[in-house]
Parts: structure tokens; sequence; C-alpha cells
DNA sequence: GTCTCAC
DNA sequence: GTGAGACAACGCCAC
DNA sequence: GTGGCG
């Protein structure tokens, strides 16, 4: 496999090229690939950097032989696609040269799930109905994903990328700290600990680690009732609408990406902004002293993490039950 | 960015 | 060999 | 079925 275009500027603001991006992703690779390990991939393309075009994609026609796939039903296409795997370094650049600037995993695991009798592992083509009994319905996570609309006065939501602006990063961010801090509260009243992560833009995503037992329509469940909880208890900060325009003003706790196929930025993955930011996990403990979210980049991530490591290391080894009774 | 097909 | 053109997600929900 | 949404 070649590497073309190193050249090509990514990152215009920075002048950062396409192979300061290789460059990072394989110098991030021991800290990101245990979190993307037996994840099935959606790929989010800029192949003419940040200021070009995106698209996802799923399907992998021909994909190089190094390159791990899996064979998953894909219900409104009425087929199987190929999906990339990416579990070392080789396909992670290559993922990087294809033009991915963010990696974006499933919440779920191709691997069997440890004494689940009736199972067919590996099974995941075919029809619906094989996906469903899956492995991958089963997530190693709730995820809560805090996205403040805030808007600099005079604007709307067709312009939230406010990255530029940095009353609005300060705002919003200090809306989805409220708001993490309230989910955090009241997840600790569960008697549950979740893990931490800045977006790399203005919101951030809290990871509830659970055992592989529940399904997704489970964990979406739960996250829907306690996002419901925490908007009624703080009903002007806070939204699940799901028209943008009765988002403007509060944080949109959103739950609904707790469903097989949805994904977030991954951990690590550098993000399509001009000042070319990392989601970095933090401690709840950093939270409550607060931060600038947008810190930490390309060019200073790597400090932190000789400084602490992966604060996400041992995510799966904390995997939890979650009570599906309303709580509280 | 990759691939195919026509010239 | 080279350039043009096609192509690269999808599930859920409201209406 | 289409459109909004992430
Ligand atoms: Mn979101
Ligand atoms: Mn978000």
């Amino acid at each position: 496999m070649a590497f073309t275009n190193l050249d090509k500027v990514f990152f215009p603001e920075l002048g950062l090229t396409k192979g300061d991006v290789i460059a990072y992703y394989r110098r991030i690779a021991p800290y990101l690939l245990p979190h993307l390990a037996d994840r099935p991939l959606t790929l989010r393309r800029w192949p003419n950097g940040i200021v070009g075009e995106d698209f996802f994609q799923k399907d992998l026609d021909d994909p190089p032989a190094f390159v791990r796939t899996e064979r998953i039903w894909s219900e409104e296409g009425r087929r199987d696609i190929r999906m990339a795997i990416c579990n070392d370094e080789a396909t992670l650049l290559w993922l990087a040269q294809l033009g991915c600037i963010e990696m974006h995993a499933w919440f779920s695991r191709v691997t069997p799930v440890a004494r689940r009798r009736g199972a067919r592992p590996g099974a995941f083509s075919g029809s619906e109905a094989t996906i469903a009994k899956s492995a991958l319905n089963l997530p190693d996570f709730v995820v809560f994903d805090i996205d403040p609309f805030l808007f600099p006065e005079g604007t709307g939501p067709t312009r939230r990328h406010g990255e530029l602006d940095p009353d609005y990063t300060r705002k919003g961010f200090e809306a989805a700290r409220q708001a993490a801090l309230w989910l955090g509260e009241a997840l600790e009243g569960l008697g549950l600990r979740a893990f931490l992560k800045t977006s790399g833009k203005t919101g951030l995503h809290a990871f509830i680690p659970i055992v592989r037992r529940y399904t997704f329509a489970q964990t979406h469940a739960f996250a829907k009732t306690m996002a419901a909880w925490l908007t009624g208890q703080h009903p002007d900060a806070l939204t699940t609408a799901w028209s943008v325009r009765d988002r403007v003003g509060k944080v949109f706790l959103d739950y609904n990406q707790n469903l097989r196929g949805k994904t977030l930025a991954s951990i690590y993955s550098l993000r399509p902004v001009p000042q070319a930011t990392v989601s970095v996990p933090v401690t709840w403990d950093e939270l409550r002293a607060g931060f600038d979210p947008l810190r930490w980049t390309i060019a200073t991530v790597f400090d932190r993490l000789e400084r602490v490591g992966d604060l996400w290391a041992d995510i799966l080894a904390g995997a939890q039950e979650i009570a599906l009774r309303a709580e509280r």
C-alpha cells in the first residue's frame, strides 16, 4: 500500500498536511488501538482536508489484504456489507491514507460474549435477525453525548460550529460541563462509574462501561430515562428535543447514540476543526476544576499522554450492571 | 481517494 | 498513460 | 415515503 499526497494541506489554518495526520495516527496508535479493537468502523473521510467535502463509508469493496473485515448485514441495503475492523497500526495508517480524520468505532464488538449460550459466534450476516442475536447487539457502553447548543448573539443552529469564537466556546463548554456534572452526580447516586472525554469541540462524551448482557434497546431505554430525568430536574438548562431549534440555548443530552451502528468520534480522534483538536479523556476532578477543551490538539496531546497515560485504559475492566427499572 | 473505462 | 466520472451510511422517528 | 437528525 502506498501513501499519497502527503503534502496536501488538510488543516489550512495551521498548515498541517495529510502527512501530519498520518504521523499523528502513527504516534497515537499505542493509545488508540485498544479502544478500536474488534469494533466495526464507520469511515468518515475528508480526502481533500477539512475544508473539502466529507462522506461516510461502511462498505469496503476490496481492501488491502492486511485489513480485517467482517460481513455485516445492512438492513436498509438488504445486503451484507464488508466493514473494516482496526486491530493494528497498518490498518490505522491505511484509514488515515483514505482521508479518515476521525475514527468512528461501534460501541459493540465482534468477539464472542463469554459464557453466552445459544449464540452463533461470528455470525453477523444474512439477515437482521442474525445480527440482532449477535454480540454486535450487546454494547460495552451506555453513552451520553453532551452537546451545548449555545450560540453567539445573532447566529443560530446553522452556524453552530463556532469554534472560532472563543466566547461561544467558553459559554458552550461551561454549559456542557455543568450538564456533565449533573449527569455524574446522578450516576454516582446509582453507584455507576462513568468515563469522561472531551469531544474535541465544545461538548463532552460520557461512557458507562457495562457487561455485554444488555441489548441496545435496553441501553437506549436506560439512557433515555436518565436523560429525561435530568432534563426534568434542570428544564431551563437541558433538553432532549429532537428538533434543533428547540435546543437553542440549552445543552442537548443526546441518548440516541445508544443504538447498533451509531458512533461518536472516538477517543484520541483528531477533529476536523481549524485548531486540529483531539478528543481526550479527562477525570471528574478535572471537570470540576474546569479547563479549556480546545487546549488538547495534535500539537499538545502527547505532552498530556506522557504525563497521565491513557485515562481510559481500564474502561473495559470496569464493566458494570445497569438497573433497568426507572431509577428514582 | 480509488477505481474503471474510454480514447 | 491519462483524464473524466462514479462513487463512497443508515437507523429512527415525526409528519 | 420523505425529511430531520447525528
Ligand atoms: Mn451529538
Ligand atoms: Mn457531541
